[in-house]
DNA sequence: CTCCTCTAATTGATATGTCAATTAGAGGAG
DNA sequence: CTCCTCTAATTGACATATCAATTAGAGGAG
């Protein structure tokens, strides 16, 4: 019988897989909202804030390309991608790198330092509303919870994964 | 001295921050992972997934269109595009309706629908070892709570915006 | 130097998502 | 019936994401 032992099931019960449609679709309506909201007060995508902010974070306003990828989590072709947008807009420049020129340098133009600054408040503003305000400080600390053990679980599973194939 | 007051407070502190940071990176990263597995496995996409599960579950396995996007909650345009490519794959098949020759009838095909058993166990496995897998039964209930206030949250918020717009 | 191989980044093809504009038919007022 | 208006669904344009293939240069072996 060991079908019926809680270590051989295979599928969430009912309760589990209600508990985890709520948290998806939870998820994706507060990024869509977010992302709607960013929209609208300044025109900018999720995708171009994260680059804005970190090339506003870091020295002399600029960043490798792979540096800037592996510091916003992105693969290198959706930044390429991303970095073409931003720059025929007038947001960023790309520039070749000096000691390697393979490399390439992404800096913030005027523009995109200043349209960080106009998109920044509202964001923090709308991260407070949307998700800060609607909890209980119980419930965020509820929540960090979660997120660090969900987190260290994929985690987990990634490195055993890896481990697999080797 | 109204700016220090908590109700007063526009932004979040940094410690909210860094939860919501987490929050919405952990959900990304679990969506992303789950997205993989199911190509992976049996050559869906979440979205193709949603489609065959609400067609699989009705009554003779078809769906007006306009109901078919009100029960996966996505907007017409969006079903529109995402029906024509699976009915380019084969998947579902759309037929003018009897009645209102407006309205489109949505309906699985054979292989949709072999398609959706098989990939209907896979992606239950990847949600029980990605997500219910890495909570203890406190963590979980917590998930759903937390869910379920920033939905609430959301809502009032919708709901506010739709009254001050009137 | 020449060849090999590795790395950085871009490019092209394709899938997905959003918005605005359009098409086709329903249904009522006159 | 004709016109008006509303609804259902599609379409086109464009932004975004992923994957595979490619380009360009670095750096070492010979």
């Amino acid at each position: 019988m060991e079908q019926s032992g809680k270590s051989a099931r295979q599928s969430p019960t009912p309760d589990e897989l209600a508990v985890w449609r709520e948290y998806v679709e939870t998820a994706e309506a507060i990024r869509q909202a977010l992302a709607a909201g960013l929209q609208a007060t300044s025109g900018v995508s999720p995708g171009d804030y994260a680059v804005l902010l970190a090339l506003s974070e870091s020295e002399g306003h600029r960043l490798r390309s792979s540096a800037l990828a592996q510091g916003i989590g992105w693969e290198r072709s959706r930044l390429s991608h991303h970095l073409g947008r931003m720059e025929s807009r007038g947001l960023i420049r790309r520039r070749k790198s000096g000691n390697d020129s393979r490399g390439a340098v992404v800096e913030l133009t005027d523009d995109g330092a200043r349209t960080f600054r106009a998109s920044s408040a509202p964001h923090l503003r709308l991260v407070r509303r949307f998700f800060v305000d609607a909890l209980t400080p119980e419930e965020l600390e509820a929540a960090e919870k979660v997120a660090t053990s969900l987190r260290r679980h994929l985690k987990e599973l990634a490195q055993a994964a890896v481990v697999a194939k080797a």
